[in-house]
DNA sequence: TAGTGTACGTACCATGGAGTTCAATAAGGC
DNA sequence: GCCTTATTGAACTCCATGGTACGTACACTA
């Protein structure tokens, strides 16, 4: 009665029969359950014991892949990070036309925030703990710095063609691309709160897509 | 000797004498200490010890005026949200040329946002909580709905006289606007750490706020 | 100048939640 | 088969932290 394993499995979250003894996925597992946590509820809020219940396995193996809590967390980051850099780097900017290039660069970053908002959720966390875990890691500034140079060589590049005005700042031209692409979806809730439009409804997707491409085109052309 | 009240005062956390029965100014130093407090760490990681630690009462009092730490953070947002709306109606914008009236919007909202981080801060952990205690409250929406009111009046006046192209949008605009001087105060931390140059130092304070102007002003350009 | 309600302080409670203990079980080498 | 080591699980510990019980002092009124 007890130990009925025949005909029905004794306890299962998911029907999945489970594999013991997988190291590799119990650690991708937990990873993944860290960024639904942290990203739903920040750092503080989110929850250790709450982490190991989205798995199959137990909050004791976050300690033994992990440590601590924090070290989970910074885990989180630089996982998704690592996800940032692959999109824009994947780009052959250099072989399009400056407008054209940037272009695609805007709408790139435009759809990973938008389909990444846990991404851009971990950032605001990491903001409000000063960037701390982010400071931290030579490796997610080495990664993320790198965007830079690529648009920075697109800059000089229009520059030269004429495609674009001079006098051009990379970083700055870099912020406000991202700006509005990530603040549509770090301050989706706020805004659908107060506005009564849910800025990443899909009628407003494209309208804000051909917008911030319209804006940033205007921005760099000359005269 | 246990109550030695002539030559030296039992115990002050300042060397303010206390005020004594002054609830107004208690209530006042609580929000205070608590929007510093909320602003830092966040909701869940902010500590009501902490924030009756940063003024002369106790504890005892936020739960005197406030009933308990989720309704003193609901107090602070409406606090900061009041203090913005302050600032966008004070401005005449209906009695100027629209592209100057906007150039003012812009710039106000830019100055707002660089002073006052806090709030910044505050509407991000907001979005973390997915709006719940803006949605909660029908006074922060309706007095930041009604910004849009004048920004819709604004653009279409702007049309009608040929100063602007037509086809704008209010609300994407508003967006556009609010996205940059939000995402340089929010993301302030990551941005320096990634990129080692601090979006709110002073040389770069001039460049981010003539950049937005042009940005926005050339995306509603006619042509 | 006693009475009363508002404002305040001290000491405490209850529990949620991070981190640990300790033993058990699987996998693989010999 | 047996020993070793990398994983795993259930049941703890313990303390930080939100919240409360209870008593006191001030200031105003009659």
């Amino acid at each position: 009665m007890e130990f009925n394993k025949a005909d029905a499995p004794p306890r299962e979250t998911t029907d999945r029969p489970r594999r013991t003894r997988d190291p590799d996925q119990t650690r991708r597992d937990l990873i993944d359950a860290a960024i639904a946590e942290f990203s739903e509820k920040g750092f503080s809020g989110g929850r250790v014991d709450d982490i190991a219940a989205r798995t199959r396995t137990t909050k004791r193996m976050i300690y033994y892949y992990f440590g601590s809590k924090e070290r989970l967390y910074a885990a989180v980051l630089e996982e998704l990070y690592g996800g940032m850099r692959n999109a824009e780097q994947a780009l052959p900017l250099a072989r399009l036309p400056p407008l054209l290039a940037l272009q695609r660069l805007v709408e790139t970053t435009f759809d990973h925030h938008a389909a990444h908002p846990e991404f851009v959720r971990l950032v605001s966390v990491e903001n409000i703990h000063e960037a701390r875990n982010v400071a931290a890691s030579p490796e997610i500034i080495k990664r993320n710095a790198a965007v830079i140079g690529t648009l920075r060589d697109l800059v000089a590049r229009g520059e030269n063609e004429g495609a674009f005005r001079p006098g051009l700042d990379a970083l700055d031209l870099h912020m406000l691309i991202s700006s509005f692409c990530f603040y549509r979806v770090s301050n989706r809730h706020t805004l659908a709160a107060i506005f009564g439009r849910d800025p990443l409804a899909p009628e407003s997707v494209a309208a804000h897509r051909r917008m911030i491409v319209e804006a940033v085109l205007r921005y760099v052309a000359p005269g």
